[in-house]
DNA sequence: CTATCCGATTTGTCGGACATATTTCGAGCG
DNA sequence: CGCTCGAAATATGTCCGACAAATCGGATAG
């Protein structure tokens, strides 16, 4: 159902791009809630016509979709969308798309878990691996959050910095791939603790300890230290989502 | 550039959908190494008459590689393949063309020091959340490994089917995200295995405990037979690639 | 009631054309 | 001689119209 979109110009026609425009706006549509799995979008030419653009740039967008596993299409069939489970959640640009509008208490518990299997770990795997660059790297970001703090996006970029390069030191393509996806997390977690609450506990000496046991080459140090350090995060994300309504 | 194009035809035509073909043509030229970040694809007109294809489906394979982190377009630049580090390695289709050629053995590695970092703590989960119905697929999956054995596709499926089953059990989106990934590894790694030696060791009383573990809601125990599951998988997988000048 | 065939509908593909943006190179000027 | 600015070249982005292929649904015949 292809809802009942009144007037065309949904679409902004930023930079010229349509087909990324609206894959964006497709793919929020279908993280939002709005276009539920098993709908499905028949008609090309009328869903072209209805955005205001060409079969062409529309097809592109689909591809997108396609490509990230949100929907699927066969001819006469028309396009479909995918269950849940065969969506990409961990790519970057479909995690952006579900924290567009209200994020899914649940879904951020489940990247909370994620990031708490993974980061400790990939903490001890830099602390073993990392090299005198990224250890430098590492203290700098920490010293940049300290500076400017997470009401900023300076230090907001710093954090994300310092989860990317710490994915990195791990020297491991599959978790350098998930870095993108955690650091995507990371800053709308972020973001969110920013829009609904003062955050109660400064994050810095968290960070500033994990830096520091990478840089002293004890992973076992910097697994612990992680662990809190998410810990931490996540009671904070917790109180600031206030858990509306379940 | 005698006008007629002469040896096209390098795409297969199955199922007259052309674009899904030459991006999967084109993703394994990219994954295979033939050709390597920062190279351009100049010309979307020539190169679609190379192939042989109308440029409509090659722009169509190319928003897929797009979608998937691989290259990146701009007018007038063209569209150049993207440095490893954005590449999205966990998308099931990537992982796919990665194991299209010859692996590379690091990234084996890599994928199975994710694995290790993921897999136990799912085990965990699962023995905590999984449901009677699920209890019941591991177990059965586990005796159709036992009885079909990893040499048989069917025992190779019944492989798949336990390790997704399980990171379905843990009720967690990111991580049922992940088990398109893990389960594709699992099955290439398996077959690589089977490809280069017949393996020494019978996997099937591992996952008989991870499963016995999770059915009867133990989730250290759980934990615990997965990792030793994954430290015996590893080490045989290492074995098979005959460990060059590690 | 079942099986088969046929038509309608939707995606997949094609070709050509124009718009837009960026690179590049040349001309003018300090 | 070097720098800045501008115009042409060029590759991607978009649009349009048409046909091919595949599949779903209903009509028809047994």
């Amino acid at each position: 159902m292809a809802s009942k979109s009144k007037a065309g110009k949904r679409a902004p026609r930023t930079g010229r791009r349509f087909h990324g425009a609206i894959a964006t706006y497709l793919g929020r549509a279908i993280l939002g809630g709005e276009i539920k799995p098993g709908e499905r979008l028949t008609g090309e030419v009328d869903n072209a016509a209805k955005l205001d653009i060409s079969r062409s740039a529309y097809r592109e967008a689909v591809r997108t979709l396609m490509a990230k596993g949100l929907v699927e299409t066969r001819t006469k069939a028309g396009t479909t969308v995918l269950p849940r489970a065969r969506w990409n959640m961990l790519d970057p640009e479909v995690l952006a798309w579900a924290f567009a509008g209200d994020p899914d208490p649940d879904f951020v518990r489940d990247l909370f878990e994620l990031r708490a299997i993974v980061e400790p770990a990939a903490a001890r795997l830099a602390a073993e691996r990392r090299s005198d660059a990224e250890a430098a790297l590492l203290a700098d970001a920490a010293a940049r959050m300290d500076r400017h703090t997470l009401a900023t996006e300076e230090g907001q970029a710093a954090d994300r910095d310092f989860h990317d390069i710490l994915l990195h030191a791990t020297r491991n393509d599959a978790l350098i791939s998930l870095s993108a996806s955690i650091t995507a997390a990371v800053s709308w977690t972020t973001r969110f603790k920013q829009r609904n609450a003062a955050l109660p506990r400064d994050p810095v000496p968290d960070h500033q300890a994990v830096g520091q046991a990478i840089g002293d080459g004890r992973p076992d140090a910097a697994e612990a230290a992680m662990r809190t350090l998410l810990a931490l995060a996540f009671e904070d994300t917790l109180g600031a989502m206030g858990k509306p309504r379940g």
